[in-house]
DNA sequence: ACCCGTGTTCGCTG
DNA sequence: TCAGCGAACACGGG
């Protein structure tokens, strides 16, 4: 269930691990098409081989560009090296979404398969780049000569706040040609407004706000996109920092995968989200309160945040 | 046992 | 026509 903050840890790690190492061998749950399903064949062979030459990061998506070559999908059995024009263009791409509960991980080349792993990449340093994911509802898709300019969802991303900062007349000028009933919270939630905001930063970004959550996206007034602008920022910051801080839940050592900042025990180090009844850190008067908007939970102050 | 869930898409409905 | 809703995906944790 990653967002911009677990994602860009995610594309952090891949890079440390991974970044200029040529996969050595690989394997895909056979059982698990809808995460992986390589174009053909052939394309399992050419993955073996492979150079792991580049992460980016776009939004909640994780881009791999890889370079297979002479010596990559040809270091077979016979051993020979092929110099065809078609071994030598072989650069394409992986487009990597964690849905709600995938995850990278890193494992030493004897170390058995996590459970609900779904792609296995053993690396030439015989560490294995390993995509766990219990409910399936990411996705590892090939993307032909890495071209991801020409993936209709991926073009169909906001800027990314972190990469590409947010400009606030921009922001105001798509939240004023939303539906007129569509909540702010909501509207947040669209890849296509801002890529990477999930349902924490959301709730994070407005109670930092001092915005109802449920406040029309088109009524907002320009000082409010400006809380927002700056809302969102520092909430992604925080949670970032508090990925990066071991004592908070973050990342423990090198070869730990994802912690996802609430698993930390006891410490919630959201401002609002999962926090209904408790007491407001802010006025310290109103209790958080828990609603649901377009299906998902919203945790707000009705008291910071009151319209 | 029951409810909930950091994501996204699809199909139905009013 | 389309905004809005619930289901679906599949499983672990409280």
């Amino acid at each position: 269930m990653p967002e911009l903050p677990e994602v860009e840890v995610a594309a952090r790690n891949l890079r440390r691990w991974g970044q200029g190492r040529r996969i050595r061998a690989a394997w895909a749950d056979a059982r698990a098409k809808r995460i992986f399903r390589p174009a053909n064949p052939a394309t399992a062979r050419q993955l073996a081989g492979a150079r792991m030459d580049g992460i980016q990061r776009i939004g909640k998506n994780l881009l791999l560009t890889l370079q297979g070559g002479p010596g990559a999908s040809r270091a077979n059995r016979s051993g020979a090296r092929e110099t065809s024009a078609a071994a030598l263009d072989p650069q394409f791409g992986l487009w990597s979404h964690l849905g709600m509960t995938g995850k990278w991980v890193r494992r030493r080349s004897g170390d058995p398969r996590p459970p609900h792993a779904r792609v296995d990449l053993t690396l030439d340093d015989g560490s294995r780049l390993v995509y766990v994911d219990p409910r399936m509802f990411g996705r590892l898709r090939w993307v032909p000569g890495a071209r991801f300019d020409a993936v209709a969802e991926l073009r169909a991303l906001g800027p990314d706040p972190l990469t590409d900062g947010i400009e606030a007349p921009r922001l105001a000028e798509r939240l004023a040609v939303l539906p007129a009933r569509l909540a702010i919270k909501v509207a947040l939630l669209d890849q296509s407004l801002l890529a990477g905001v999930g349902n924490i930063q959301a709730c994070e970004a407005l109670f930092r706000a001092r915005i109802d959550p449920r406040r029309p996206a088109a009524t907002l007034g320009r000082v409010e996109v400006g809380r927002l602008r700056r809302g969102i920022l520092a909430s992604i910051a925080h949670t970032l920092e508090a990925l990066a801080d071991p004592s908070s839940g973050g990342v423990a050592d090198a070869d730990s995968d994802i912690r996802y900042v609430e698993d930390d025990r006891g410490d919630n180090p959201f401002l609002v989200y999962a926090r209904a009844g408790q007491r407001c850190t802010r006025c310290k008067r109103a209790r958080i309160e828990r609603v649901v908007q377009a299906g998902r939970a919203t945790f707000y102050c009705p008291y910071c945040q009151r319209a």
